[in-house]
RNA sequence: CGGGGAGUGGCUCAGCCUGGUAGAGCACCUGGUUCGGGACCAGGGGGUCGGAGGUUCAAAUCCUCUCUCCCCGACCA
């Protein structure tokens, strides 16, 4: 319950005839998942632009209310800080990321030319405070939090709420002197983040995931599994593992290799180009060839500004298998790529798409390069990754090289030699759990919760450090820890919604019920209705007062869509004393007399 | 950014192909009848058809440019 709501009298009741709760009997085009029609509908948001909203009345309480079990179990661990919005571009070079965030950063100018941009994260700010003013590992640990509206200009705002370019974000960064106290830290935040979404109702599953731009080494997010999230996620229903398939890994079965133990050989397979085509052509499995992936990686020229350096990346996977891409930027040091263009492929190959292949690349074999071009390719050169699950394989097709041609007897190790092996693959549906070996289910999830143990990365490019017991400068070990409210309010409505509207959970609720006098042209049951409002309003729940002088079907239909997990209707059965309490969830009513009413709408919502 | 779609009253949409100067349902206002699952009757207000330019006697409609929004792919709470 949320105590610094009026509830002494009549004139605070929160009578719908006065309020500006702009329902809608149909959603706005536009919208597609259930959470953004509803939001909509439910006259909780209207959109500003692209990724912006404003939140009107109903969506301002359900947010309020969720920040208030955020603050509450977020006291318990840390400090409420506010930090700003506006920042300076300094701040952001001190940890080199002013580059790094690229157009997701909004950039502005103050009227002296200086550049500022709006804060789209804030381990910066808060390094900055930890720099200036931690001195002694006396003062260690710090948890330091905040619940503060974040900027970030998206490729693609999409789904309502659900990625925005203005949103409002809980994260939290910790300090502590070693590892350990990171653990501790880190710990701390796993079980207040549990606590959060538990009492905000939502089913929800904890997943390994990659750490992406913060760096830093381990991660878990907290995910929300909906077809309306843009992640996926693999889990296993057998021993719990899961994680994000940005990270996941997985047993596979042993794959058959083709018999003999010959040379490389030229086989000839005109105009198959896909790995299926020649596989079906040749008569073999897919399992049994190599997929060879031409990648440009991409990273800011310093010595020519604006331009690109670029560096051919040669990525082999078992011929069913597909490249992660998150797997790969993170091997690649987070750099950017993208696949070759066709003169790359040829100029790097010698050899059109299609027939590609990780033996004779010229690159790779000395003396078969001339051209200047292929020599300045060479200044960065090419790498060529393999993943785990060609290790040991021998006899595999791959292509040749040549149009129109494959080679067989292709046996890593011998006829070509990666300069890395590592996981490069993605996860598929139904291989083994890497836990216990039963098979992964994989499916879409929402992320409303992500915590990093970040490391040494902003501490030590900011240079942060604090004295240790024996007078020793020490760089103190960071955490970062975020929540998405409005994910909240999201996940919930797409958790629990029908055709009519959504429920929900009490704790999010804008109000905790909604008396529904029938007619309120009936003077007596408008005046019962308003005294079992008073009555439950000084019980301590907060209650919607449809006075209205609608028909009660519209009364229904609206209590039904705005989210409001009970309804207690004021009718005919007044006269016998009694009420009807109707469940938004279940759809389910029951009889209550009206004397006594507040105690048992009490029984009632702590069942 | 690449690819697809859409902009006509507050909302959902028709009209556009085949130019002739704007419609429906819902919502809104007034009066009346109604009142347990989005009522009915009568009357009424509201749109320079996203914007700019062009073609034409005449443009919501045809042409060009542009802006915005949504959806599908690479990022993150």
């Amino acid at each position: 319950m949320n105590n610094s709501d009026y509830r002494d009298g009549t004139e605070h009741m929160h009578r719908w005839s006065q309020l500006f709760i702009p329902t809608l009997r149909e959603a706005p085009a536009d919208a597609e998942v259930a959470s953004h029609k509803f939001l909509v509908r439910a006259g909780y948001v209207r959109q500003l632009a692209a990724g912006i909203y404003s939140y009107l009345f109903l969506g301002q309480r359900a947010m309020l209310r969720i920040i208030d079990v955020v603050r509450d179990e977020m006291n318990k661990i840390g400090q409420e800080f506010l930090l700003p919005a506006l920042h300076p571009r300094e701040l952001w070079e001190s940890s080199g990321r002013w580059s790094v965030m690229g157009d997701n950063m909004f950039r502005l100018k103050d009227r002296g030319g200086r550049d500022l941009c709006l804060g789209m994260t804030h381990e910066e700010v808060m390094t900055d405070i930890a720099r200036k003013e931690l001195r002694s590992y006396k003062q260690l640990p710090q948890i330091w939090y905040q619940i503060q509206t974040k900027f970030r200009d998206e490729q693609r705002p999409k789904s309502g709420l659900i990625r925005v370019r203005q949103f409002i974000m809980k994260d939290s960064y910790s300090f502590d002197i070693d590892p350990a106290g990171l653990d501790a830290s880190y710990q701390k935040h796993y079980e207040v983040y549990r606590r959060i979404f538990d009492r905000c109702g939502l089913k929800y599953a904890v997943v390994e995931a990659h750490s992406g731009a913060m760096g830093g080494s381990q991660s878990q997010e907290f995910m929300v599994m909906t077809d309306a999230g843009e992640d996926m996620v693999a889990s296993c229903g057998k021993c719990g593992y899961a994680a994000n398939l940005e990270k996941a890994t997985s047993q596979l079965p042993p794959a058959q290799d083709l018999p003999g133990d010959g040379k490389p050989e030229e086989v000839h397979t005109p105009g198959m180009k896909t790995i299926e085509e020649v596989a079906k052509f040749l008569g073999v499995s897919p399992t049994q060839k190599i997929k060879t992936l031409a990648l440009m990686q991409m990273e800011d020229d310093p010595k020519h500004r604006g331009e690109k350096k670029t560096r051919a990346v040669i990525v082999l996977l078992r011929g069913d298998h597909s490249l992660n891409e998150a797997k790969l930027s993170a091997a690649l040091g987070g750099k950017d790529f993208r696949p070759m263009h066709a003169e790359e492929i040829e100029r790097t190959f010698l050899s059109p798409a299609g027939y590609l292949g990780p033996v004779k690349i010229p690159t790779f074999s000395s003396g078969e390069m001339g051209s200047e071009t292929q020599k300045l390719l060479l200044e960065a050169l090419p790498v060529l990754l393999a993943d785990n699950a060609l290790k040991g394989r021998k006899n595999l097709i791959s292509g040749a090289n040549k149009e129109g041609y494959h080679l067989k007897h292709v046996t890593p190790g011998r006829d070509f030699h990666p300069s890395e092996w590592m996981d490069l693959r993605s996860v598929a549906a139904g291989e083994g759990c890497p836990q216990c070996g039963s098979p992964l289910v994989v499916g879409k999830a929402m992320e409303i919760g992500h915590i990093f143990k970040l490391g040494y990365k902003y501490s030590q490019s900011m240079g942060a450090t604090v004295l240790d017991k024996d007078g020793k400068e020490v760089t103190p070990i960071m955490g970062s820890y975020g929540i998405g409210v409005e994910r909240i309010l999201a996940a919930a409505i797409e958790q629990s919604n029908d055709a009519d509207g959504f429920c929900l959970p009490p704790a999010i609720a804008p109000f905790d019920v909604v008396v529904t006098p029938t007619n309120v042209s009936d003077a007596s049951l408008l005046r019962t209705a308003e005294e079992i409002a008073q009555k439950l309003e000084a019980a301590g729940f907060q209650v919607l007062l449809d006075d209205r002088d609608e028909r009660p079907g519209v009364k229904f239909k609206d209590a039904d869509l705005v989210g409001v997990p009970w309804r207690i209707n004021v009718g005919k059965k007044v006269t016998e004393g009694q009420v009807e309490i109707v469940s938004r969830s279940t759809r389910k009513s029951q009889d209550a007399n009206i004397s006594g009413i507040e105690g048992h709408f009490k029984q009632l919502t702590q069942a």
